[in-house]
DNA sequence: ATATTCCAGATTGTTCAACAATATAAATTT
DNA sequence: AAATTTATATTGTTGAACAATCTGGAATAT
């Protein structure tokens, strides 16, 4: 296994270094679901020592995206249906709460705005992979209506497991195309300050979206 | 300083019993806010090594107790003002959520009525304590009216965010007491599946809440 | 006296080698 | 085939070491 490249010439700690860059891995799907990464092997992979690693595995840990069980190792975490029904939930709370927070002229609206055109765009250049991060963005925006950096940190962690199940299902070309126009009325219930009528939007939205992962979750296993 | 005992012979690794202890230590506010801890004083302080405090502080820095800044070290955190209205915007929006998700003969609610006993039944015996304790426990098993894992571990997070800010406020005695009888009410609305009213109501609790943390948080500073 | 530069000491970031404790896999016995 | 033992590999933890960075004070210049 190849070693892998850590430039970046940013000055954080290299432990934060390498988690970002497995982090992104994982979301990529770059790992199968419940694989056990050994100490040994992934330090060497990485150029780093255990002991740094570890201090990774912990970080990532925390983020919900690996699992750590003590003297057994880290393994890649499996969401599984519950898993990712319990993720639908935490945005179902969150994103309502969203809703009801939003007042009119918040910056967050305008950056909604803007990337309703950006998935736009995206979509006109057949560019799927940006399709879907300008979708997360929409979400991480929205949310920020609640001006709560603990809100907003808490969704993140959510959505980066979601990504993860994401990089497990096989051709997630047009999986959120039929998101963006959905984005768009979602947007223009905010805007026009018809709360009880977005949030039920948005709990169609929410239902739809989670049955789509479900589905194509059983569809890949069975 | 005296060796800090780590007695409790449970099979967990070194590294996480120690991070409960000190987890501990921040809520009772044996540390100054802002404080630093140098690795070698406090792995001396709990005779562990410094990779394995390393460790340690990793856990509870994703926790949000501590800060670390590179090449500087961990602090504990200092929550300020904008910090504690934070905390009470991630309940606002979590318990809302929560009282919209109640079902009749939810167990949550079982445990929730029990609690509000267990908080009488503190009072009767003048432990002010054991009333803070359950009046915690009391909010925890609202939000798992979710019946969401990972809602529940945010709101555990935000929670011990707010017990430490409480273990920096002087003579902590009383400062729970109003809240058993509205804990009370509270949990009649919900039982009575009133969500509206349970809803205004938490709001003016919040309100309350917060506007007490934060009149005793400049009490203290000025 | 005030501000800036520079240096020495302390602290963090990281590695390495070692060992104990635990888990895994294989070999052996029942 | 099931259970037990043995051997091997992995994790948990330590201590020492060194480079990189920060901190505070001394020396210098303004």
């Amino acid at each position: 296994m190849a070693l892998v490249n850590l430039d970046e010439q940013t000055d954080q700690p290299l432990s934060e270094k390498v988690a970002l860059r497995i982090r992104e891995m994982l979301i990529q799907g770059r790992f199968t679901p419940g694989e056990k990464l050994s100490e040994h092997q992934v330090a060497g992979q990485f150029g780093i020592s255990r002991n740094t690693l570890r201090e990774v595995f912990r970080l990532l840990t925390s983020q919900g995206l690996l699992t750590h069980i003590p003297n057994r190792g880290v393994f890649v975490v499996s969401p599984d249906e519950s898993a990712v029904m319990d993720i639908y939930r935490v945005r179902w709370v969150i994103q309502k709460g969203a809703i009801q927070a939003a007042s009119r002229g918040h910056p967050a609206l305008a950056r909604m705005t803007a990337l309703t055109q950006q998935a736009d765009a995206a979509r006109s250049s057949n560019d799927w992979q940006q399709v879907g991060t300008v979708n997360m963005e929409f979400h991480r925006a929205m949310v920020s209506l609640c001006d709560s950096p603990r809100l907003s940190l808490c969704f993140d962690l959510v959505l980066a497991e979601l990504r993860l199940v994401f990089g497990l299902l096989e051709y997630t070309g047009h999986l959120h195309e039929p998101y963006i126009e959905l984005n768009t009325s979602l947007l223009q219930l905010i805007e026009a300050e018809k709360a009880a009528e977005a949030i039920d939007f948005l709990e169609a939205y929410l239902l739809k979206s989670e049955r789509s992962v479900l589905a194509a979750m059983q569809r890949k296993k069975g």
